[in-house]
DNA sequence: GGCGCTTCGATGCAGGTGCATTGTTGGCCT
DNA sequence: AGGCCAACAATGCACCTGCATCGAAGCGCC
């Protein structure tokens, strides 16, 4: 049950946090498109496929399901991703051992190739968005501000 | 020409920016899918009409041109939600008077209607993910830093 | 073992997006 | 006026995404 105020102030949330969320949607959408079109402009393939290949670097042959909590994206969309991403020889997949409905998803050389080769052009991208435009403090205050809301 | 130093950044940002960019662009998902959701769960149109809806509102009648520069998205991406919108009755447009190139989109009585009925779920999503979680002061510094970046 | 429930991942279908290109009109210059 | 380039909006095509659902395999319980 929600208190009158509350109700209030979900109807009516002060200006400020409008235009913080405004913002925040609008700075999310420009920092995805920067990456993105550095990746596309250098020939490279699309940002989701860096997050995979990152994760899977990091945590070494990993279960799909797993990936899906890690990366916070949707199982069907992961699903597909590999598929994609299998058939661009990047990763191999094997059924998981112990458990014949799951799978394991392994780098290949490429894979890590690949991601090595799209660093530089997300790097730029991270360059003129945030790098470029905050100095260090600001950086690191944006950054805690941030998990907090994520 | 690029300094070494700079190039050096470039390829090596410091931990603290990837950080921070890493979770604008989390943060940034998270508020448009907790938006997208909640305007799903109440049956309402897609986020993006929505902004739409409230450009034309505040604006009056507008040149797609303009809205496109003003809402920051693709031409193509425009065309067709207008089409879409007009084909649910939620603006008009007729071609612009002194420039038969040129439209002029408008608001239909619906289209206010559907504006303000999604705002509800706008503002729960808002509430959840910032209100809930920032204070005042939090807030008004995240708009400043969010501000520099986008 | 057999039954039902949950978990894992794939997929059919409808719809949205990106990219390139087109058609139309306006504006300008000669 | 005529020719040329720029601006405006639409569209064909391939691809991606969202949603619902499915089938297969594990798990717990009797």
């Amino acid at each position: 049950m929600r208190t009158a105020a509350t109700l209030l102030r979900m109807i009516k949330p002060a200006a400020i946090t409008v235009l913080a969320w405004d913002r925040l949607l609008t700075a999310g959408r420009e920092a995805t498109r920067a990456v993105r079109r550095e990746l596309r402009r250098a020939g490279l393939p699309p940002l989701e496929w860096y997050d995979v290949l990152l994760e899977v670097e990091r945590r070494g042959p990993s279960r799909p399901r797993d990936l899906q909590r890690w990366l916070g994206i949707e199982q069907y969309n992961l699903s597909r991703l590999l598929t994609r991403m299998e058939r661009a020889g990047l990763v191999h997949t094997m059924t998981c051992p112990g458990d014949a409905r799951g799978q394991i998803v392994q780098l290949s050389d490429a894979g890590r190739a690949a991601r090595q080769a799209m660093w530089p052009a997300y790097a730029t991208a991270i360059h003129g968005t945030l790098e470029q435009r905050l100095d260090d403090a600001e950086r690191i205050a944006l950054a805690g501000l941030l998990a907090r809301v994520a």
